[in-house]
DNA sequence: CGGTCAGCTTTACACTGTCAAGCTGCAACT
DNA sequence: AGTTGCAGCTTGACAGTGTAAAGCTGACCG
């Protein structure tokens, strides 16, 4: 394998990171980012499959950040399976606000390069802190409760935040009274 | 009202139309919609708030399309809540399918003009055949049985296509079996 | 008739992503 | 030791983007 010079490399993820929580969806640009990271406009390429292989990289980052901040909720959360889940979602819901940059080129941008390795090994090392906290609820895998969850978030991210709950008349109900129809909210401690 | 030359401005729109249908997400630009429409790619800022302000037009024509969508399959659906529910969703999940750029626009673009009173009005439309298929199932409105379908179908949406099935580990059950869960699939038809 | 102005064009500018050419310094090989 | 190869990077150029400014034109109105 040949092994980048991790400086330049890094610092041009990060200096991505940094234009995208700084200036949102639209802060992200081959050239600012390179910029930023001290080097020349055409430097990225030489890392990069151009901006959608830089934009990979930098959703590779994200979705590792992105299940650091879910982790972070659920271990703060009291030891019952439905407020760990709901920590675990709540953490998602924050960071779809917090970091929206982030969160539109990990799922909305149209050309990121979906059979990265590195990609699909984050984004899947996130959907399985959801899994797990969905574990409990059906006494082992099930996609039905799975794909459950991780719809409901994921399209409650969307409408909830991008459009502040325009399309519903009122103000959406919290999530938590979402996923209490979804789960049993007095399922007991001991697994 | 100051009222446009139909021809030009509704020349436009189609032609935006016609773009993202043809070249996906990014086949939208305002130069191009111009040349399509026989206009200076000036023209369009005599109608259009920018770029920003054709693609809110564009949506809000593409939230009446999507209307049609969802209520074509609710209207070829046996008469019973479930099946119409679930044509209105399996409609829903067409239209982000095969029309993935309008989709794009109406829910991914960072910059819509949300305040666009034609644009809430339409996305108000769609929303409400959702709202109006879940209605049997609650009895009346509920905000939470609305919020849940419109996350679910929407995430699902989101997660299915554009990602094909990749986060979760195999392929994701139909969305049959999530609305089974959601609502119950038994309810008589007689409303 | 004269003026106003919406609709449109032309021109220009800053910015984008990408490509081609060239430089440079390190590593490997003979 | 000398040469080659090449990864990393720069410079320069190009087509394409959105947008702003200036000017044209023809219809409407007082």
């Amino acid at each position: 394998m040949t092994r980048d010079t991790p400086s330049t490399r890094d610092a041009l993820i990060e200096a991505g990171l940094s234009l995208l929580i700084e200036g949102g969806p639209e802060g992200l640009t081959l050239r600012r980012a390179a910029a930023r990271a001290g080097v020349s406009h055409a430097a990225p390429a030489h890392h990069f499959n151009g901006l959608p292989g830089l934009q990979t990289a930098i959703a590779t980052r994200a979705f590792a950040l992105f299940t650091e901040t879910m982790i972070r909720h659920r271990d703060a959360a009291e030891p019952t399976p439905f407020a760990r889940l709901l920590a675990i979602c709540d953490g998602y819901l924050d960071f779809a606000a917090q970091r929206a940059g982030l969160f539109h080129v990990m799922f909305n941008c149209p050309d990121l390069d979906h059979t990265d390795a590195a990609l699909q090994s984050e984004s899947a090392k996130a959907y399985g802190v959801l899994r797990e906290g969905c574990l409990p609820f059906s006494g082992g895998p099930d996609l039905v409760t799975e794909g459950l969850v991780w719809s409901s978030v994921h399209g409650y991210a969307m409408l909830d935040f991008k459009q502040d709950g325009r399309q519903m008349g009122e103000v959406p109900p919290p999530f938590r009274s979402l996923l209490a129809r979804l789960v049993d909210p007095t399922l007991s401690a001991d697994r």
